[in-house]
RNA sequence: GUGGAUGUAGCUCAAUGGUAGAGCGCCGGUUUGUGGCACCGGUGGCUGUGGGUUCAAGUCCCAUCAUCCACCCCA
């Protein structure tokens, strides 16, 4: 093997089209719900100032893919897509109208060592609504997070609902400790916060503390809110031991998990009423929340969920030679202005045996065949790749049979 | 960043330290205008890379790179 071989950089991906199928499905998907619930298309650029970034987001800066441009700027591709859309809310304060909603699908870059479920390069579905501070847009955006895997198709999926408010009293690696509290059990989480040099008598204090935190108003709204909708009990619940243990969070935090899924949330959102003004000193309340495409898509895929896609009614038309290649083409124009899909094979050849085995491996179920005796009677022959049969017919015939 | 597993043909994998193989794929033929099935034939490799031990290394040792998994963190 030469070592002269060029792959794909570790986390990134090359997109084969039976895969890219799957993801244009998807995407139409969450795009549906997204505009149905009267959400704007927004995009921001892929490469940014890295002090935007830088500061906002935890204090590992290492995950960042930054780099220096041809002009001495320190940039970084996009991180995040709650950031951006935060100097957005600053950068162009006057021109925007609240309450103001916006969905963005767009890559995000973090220079992790991938595993499974996590990529260096990752599609992230945000939705947010910016300059409202009441708990019923965290409401609404929950319920949306949650309407959008209804529309996908799960049958399990559940939204874990907090209020960091709640833990005010608590530090944050005690939070980072307590988020993990279903993965490695409460001896687990006592042992990361004395990792973290927490007493282990503050750090039962404050486990045995969150146990017993009551639902507030906020939680309660949403969760009243939920029900309305008419989303099943099953799928919500208060659970003061989720924490997200975002820095920029500061109100409803929320993750939306998948039973059947076991590598990890699909979704994750909060209120992030400081970030806008952290990043622009203008005051816009936000809350929204990121939702992991890939992720989602992996779930959805290991459930069956995604539809195959199938070249039932996809047709070849070969190609003989340059002169019955002329009369092909005006026939493919027809075909295809009726709306089916032809293939017309790129390379004329009067030997068909690639043609069809080419049809063969697409899947296709017709192939047009206009070869020297067909050209002459001024017809074509079909053939029916699933059966086998072949006719001789005439050109309208054939706009009847495939239309 | 930490820990573990694995790197052999395009793919999935074999090969008690002693001549590198199979299945699938691909190409050709049985069919010079017909795929999928069948049969026949063929193409295929510096065993990830670099060192070391040995008469002899795909196999043992060290390093390095890559992939996967877990942790960390997150989507």
């Amino acid at each position: 093997m030469s070592n002269k071989k060029i792959q794909t950089l570790k986390g990134f991906r090359d997109i084969f089209p039976k895969e890219a199928k799957k993801r244009e499905w998807l995407r139409s998907k969450i795009i549906q719900v997204f505009e149905r619930w009267g959400y704007k298309p927004f995009e921001t650029p892929t490469l940014e100032p890295l002090d935007l970034f830088e500061g906002q987001i935890g204090e590992d800066e290492k995950l960042f893919y930054k780099f220096t441009d041809h002009g001495g700027r320190n940039v970084a591709l996009r991180y995040d897509q709650t950031v951006p859309i935060c100097r957005v809310m600053g950068q162009y304060k006057g021109q925007l109208y609240f309450p103001f909603k916006r969905y963005q699908i767009q890559p995000a870059f973090r220079a992790e060592k991938p595993q499974k479920g996590r990529y260096r390069e990752f599609l992230q579905c945000d939705a947010d609504i910016f300059g409202v501070k009441s708990p019923y847009a965290d409401a609404e955006v929950i319920a949306l997070s949650l309407d959008i895997y209804k529309e996908i198709g799960f049958k399990n999926p559940k939204v874990l609902i907090n209020d960091r408010t709640l833990f005010k009293d608590i530090p944050y690696e005690a939070i980072v400790a307590i988020d993990k509290l279903e993965k490695i059990g409460e001896k687990g989480v006592i042992r990361d916060m004395e990792k973290k040099d927490i007493d282990k008598s503050k750090a039962q204090e404050y486990l045995d503390y969150v146990a017993n935190i009551e639902p507030n108003d906020t939680i309660q709204i949403i969760l009243d809110y939920l029900e309305s909708y008419g989303f099943d009990k099953s799928w919500y619940e208060f659970d003061p031991t989720i924490a997200r243990s975002f820095s920029y969070s500061d109100g409803p935090i929320w993750e939306v998990k998948i039973k059947e899924y076991k590598v990890g949330s699909v979704l994750g959102g909060e209120r992030f009423d400081n970030l806008t003004n952290s990043i622009s000193g203008v005051d816009v309340p936000g809350t929204g929340f990121g939702l992991g495409f890939d992720r989602t898509l992996e779930a959805a895929d290991q459930l069956e969920l995604i539809p195959i896609g199938d070249n039932n009614n996809n047709i070849l038309m070969s190609a003989f030679d340059d002169k019955t290649l002329k009369k092909s083409l005006k026939i493919v124009n027809k075909l295809r202005a009726e709306g089916l899909t032809v293939d017309i094979y790129p390379n004329p050849s009067r030997d068909f045996k690639k043609q069809f085995k080419y049809a063969d491996k697409n899947g296709y179920k017709y192939v047009i065949i206009l070869g020297e005796d067909e050209l002459k009677n001024n017809k074509i022959s079909l053939k029916n790749m699933r059966k086998g049969e072949q006719k001789l017919l005439d050109i309208d015939d054939l706009l009847k049979i495939l239309s």
